[in-house]
DNA sequence: ATTATTATGTGACTTTATCACAGACCAAAA
DNA sequence: TTTTGGTCTGTGATAAAGTCACATAATAAT
């Protein structure tokens, strides 16, 4: 009795939380969603394992309720570029568009931190884009999403130097109160597809000119503006 | 009355050569491709013409029925990068995903030859891939074909050495009968995202190593097995 | 034939990537 | 506490790629 009672309640807030992060589930028939409800499993991931690799088949849709997944292309080389992270409420497309067109995905997926996610049947998901146009606003908003995303990455690859890039990357996951970040140079590396002693030189270089000081694992930014400045330096 | 019979006539063949390029079409039910046939609109463009400026808002998707047209993305600098082209049976993603999310082109599209399509109305667009899974297939596949595609392009911009990709390049673009590219360094360097004097040095020496020779707007390959070797390296 | 336009070649310099190795920091074991 | 081993950072040397400036060559236009 203890056992149902504590079942119905882990139910009850496990919709909650599911319709919260998406919301738009709740706009679906009560049809689907009781399908939704009943299909979709609970998946917790430590931080570091591996979700996707690359070539694999994949035969669920994830969708994220916490944690952060870094999803990245690894070279030859053993150089990493990431293409980007999930995070509360994403859905990772890349695996919505290899169930639809039954590829394999194309990169790898890691759990940045620990990870909880509610993940749907491949099949299930091809049922219900088929037949709910709620479904399909959010599938074909997610792709053009990710397609803007990663052509933008393309352009920053391709056109912007390296410190720019950098100065914009610091900005934007500084802790906006303390103006601090907690990252290691290898890590900035493999978010931007370069190598650890570029970061390192450039980072240096920014000491020097005051804008920002280094510790072990830590970037403290003094000078935001100068750093806005270089960030917004586009062009060679 | 004669006007009738060309009228009748010129829509049979419009009908034969749009069905021959984009066979999913013919799988359609009769209501959708009727529909289709009355509101495609057919649109020709010359050699050096836009068709998207980045920031348009897209009102049609175009169904290329022939000719190549470039989408490319373009620095401040001025330099240029690829990321796809559409040919016969191709029918542009990036517009379709603008459509259906509603956003601006973010990109530019130019014909490189001239170029004859079709072109269907956003709203009817819309309206077919809400409810035919004939559609959805067709434009999920398109999307998460073009994702794949543009992840490889990063992939490439990020890793791989110029002198690889430029041998890959004229691999993948000489006539197998001749040996020969017609194309000029600029061009090679709008196509790959680098710079034209680049383009030039990396020839020049694949010329020494009488991999190939060079003249004005011409190329010709004359050691390809030499050539397939450098397109493989694929690290630093 | 002369001029204008486009295409290519090249030197000098800067930025980025690679390789090799040194030194600094940190935490667990001795 | 000191040692030890792992991780993180710093830096010189060299190669590859991008930028700038200008020269030369090939073709088209007048």
């Amino acid at each position: 009795m203890q056992w149902l009672l504590i079942y119905i309640l882990m139910n009850f807030f496990i919709t909650e939380i599911i319709f919260s992060s998406f919301p738009f589930l709740e706009q679906l028939d009560t049809q689907i969603k009781t399908d939704l409800l009943s299909q979709a499993q609970q998946l917790k991931l430590s931080a570091g394992q591996f979700i996707c690799l690359e070539g694999d088949f994949c035969n669920h849709l994830p969708l994220v309720i916490s944690g952060n997944v870094r999803i990245y292309k690894i070279a030859e080389s053993g150089r990493e570029i990431t293409l980007y992270h999930l995070e509360q409420g994403d859905s990772c497309i890349m695996t919505a568009s290899c169930i639809i067109s039954k590829k394999a995905f194309p990169a790898f997926a890691i759990a940045e931190t620990d990870v909880f996610a509610i993940i749907i049947p491949a099949n299930s998901l091809r049922t219900w884009v088929t037949h709910s146009p709620i479904w399909q606003n959010y599938i074909f908003g997610l792709l053009s999403q990710r397609l803007t995303n990663i052509i933008e990455i393309v352009e920053e690859v391709a056109f912007r130097r390296m410190d720019s890039r950098i100065a914009s990357y610091l900005l934007k996951i500084r802790d906006i109160c303390t103006q601090t970040i907690q990252i290691t140079h290898e890590e900035i590396a493999q978010e931007l597809g370069t190598s650890r002693e570029v970061v390192s030189r450039i980072l240096k270089t920014f000491e020097k000119k005051e804008l920002l000081s280094l510790s072990r694992g830590m970037i403290r930014l003094k000078n935001w503006d100068e750093l806005e400045k270089i960030a917004k330096l586009r062009n060679f």
